[in-house]
This record gives C-alpha cells, sequence and structure tokens, in this order.
DNA sequence: CCGTATAGTTACCTTTGGTAATAGTTATCC
DNA sequence: GGATAACTATTACCAAAGGTAACTATACGG
C-alpha cells in the first residue's frame, strides 16, 4: 500500500482546518472539542483520564481546562480523594456540546457524500487496526 | 459515518509520531520529508512550487528549505528567471532520500498487517474523496 | 512515621505554521 | 518607454499545540 500515508496525511490538513473553523464560532478548537466530547461520553473526569485517553501529557490537558473554564463550558469541583478535581460540563458547555455535536455530524455526513458504503466502512474499520499495528510495532522495537 | 473524525483524528499522533521518530535518525520530520520527496518525485522544484503542492504558505517553506540546506540534503541554483531559485536534492540528500523511501514502504506495509487488500483498496481510495468533499464544502461556503 | 506514588500545576522550551511587510525582478499596458 | 502591477523569495513577528522537568499537595503501604 504505498502512497497510503501521504493520502493519509494530506487530508489531516484539510479536515483539522475545517473542524478549527467550523469550532472557532465557538471560540473552541478541536484539541479543546476533545475535552468537552471526553467528558460528555463518559461522565466527569479527572485531569488523568483525559490526558491517558488521548494520550496528550497532563500540562496539556491542565491547559485545555483552563481554557475551558475560562469560556465556563466546564468547571471543577472536588473528588473523593483531596488531590482529584473532577471535571464536568457546566449547562453551557452541555448546550454547546449539543451544537458542535450536530455541526460535525453535519460535517461527517458531507464528507462521505458520493461515497460507497462499503467503502466508507471498510475506512472506518481499518483506522483503529492501523493504529493497533503502528502500537505493536512501537512495543517491540522497545523490547 | 459517525465517529469518522474521531477515528481518523485518533490515528493521525501515533502515525506522526511514528514517522517523526523514524526520520530523526536522519535529523529529519515529516514535514522536512515532504520538500525531498516533491523534489524527487517532481524534480527540482521552486518554493512555489513546493508550497502549492501542500496547499502551505511560502514562508513556511522557505524556512523548510534552509534547514534541508542546513543539512545538505538541498541546494538552490538560480532559475531562468532572476527572481527564481530552483532547489534541488544533493547526492546526500538523494541518498537520505533511499533510505528513508525504504523504511517507509517498510512501515506503510507492515501497518496494513492483517487488513484485507480490499480494505485497504477502500480505504486507500477514499481519502482523496474525503479531501475533495471538504473542499467543494468550502468553496461553496464562500460564495 | 517515612518513603513512595499520584493528581495537578507551573515555568520554560520546541515545532509548526500563519500574516504582514519588503526587496528585487519581470510583465503588462497605455 | 516608463509607470504600474504581478510574482519570487525573504524577514520579522506572532499563535497554537504540545513536551519536559520540577514542584506542591495529598494519599498510601509497610
Amino acid at each position: 500500500m504505498e502512497g497510503f500515508f501521504q493520502r493519509y496525511l494530506s487530508l489531516y490538513r484539510s479536515l483539522i482546518t475545517t473542524l478549527n473553523e467550523l469550532l472557532s464560532a465557538y471560540e473552541l478548537s478541536y484539541s479543546l472539542w476533545q475535552v468537552i466530547y471526553h467528558i460528555k461520553t463518559n461522565g466527569p473526569s479527572t485531569l488523568v483520564d483525559i490526558s491517558a485517553r488521548y494520550n496528550v501529557e497532563k500540562p496539556t490537558i491542565t491547559r485545555r481546562v483552563h481554557r475551558l473554564e475560562e469560556l465556563q463550558m466546564v468547571k471543577q469541583i472536588p473528588g473523593k480523594d483531596r488531590r482529584e478535581k473532577v471535571i464536568q460540563l457546566t449547562e453551557l458547555g452541555d448546550k454547546i456540546y449539543q451544537e458542535c455535536r450536530k455541526k460535525i455530524t453535519d460535517l461527517e455526513h458531507s464528507v462521505m457524500e458520493g461515497i460507497a458504503k462499503d467503502e466508507q466502512n471498510a475506512a472506518f474499520h481499518i483506522l483503529p487496526k492501523i493504529q493497533e499495528n503502528l502500537f505493536n510495532r512501537e512495543g517491540n522495537k522497545s523490547e
């Protein structure tokens, strides 16, 4: 499958730019959206949860959460552990989630226009498999 | 196809990190690799050629080319036009291209292990179509 | 109780890319 | 032919995103 990476990576810039433009209407970017999405999907979460989920360092998530607090889309409450802070959506955050979710889903549909359903499914299935293969290869290298 | 973007973008970080690690052995990154790849594929090129190809601003390419010059993988010669500088690979640049090309192709293969050929083909075909759909959507918006 | 692990933060740095302005060169068109 | 526009490349400045190291505060295990 020579040239696959090129095609894959070529799409990236277009896609992330479009998403960021779409989200900028709410003063968001895709990286901030990820936090909102994770909380919405997994319920109130800690910084460590989120950083583990996206395989990103903690300070990166600290920053994102602070930004979302400024935007009043998220608030932190103490966890059971006095170290922990549990991050949850505010009402505003939830409202904005709904709106963005809709727009992103629309975009997901419009981007697939004219593409056969079975091709869409193939691509959908293949992506996590590639990621797994990548991960395994990484593992092997450090043995 | 809900969740497609998430899957797509989740793979991105893993992939670009792996590629950058692979290329770091040659003091390269994927963004520098693009320049080498373009010259190798399209022959000696100007800055404008490259920036148009990757849809990236000219100063960005100026920087990449300067970096590649430092690494002595690329050199600039005057074009027919006294404004133009034509960028071409040095012998070293060509040698490194060959080595990286091989490693990247190996990676492309290993990442597809255990994935049916027709699924691979579907994904391969779908990516440019998605990009085109994105592009058309962009176009419509500014009308 | 003390050493270690964990959650989160802060300060600093790197990579990557964009925008605006500019110099030098060529094209165009009255 | 000369003014004006267009084009190539560069420079300086800025922004987004993420990483590392060091630190604070708290929890836990023996």
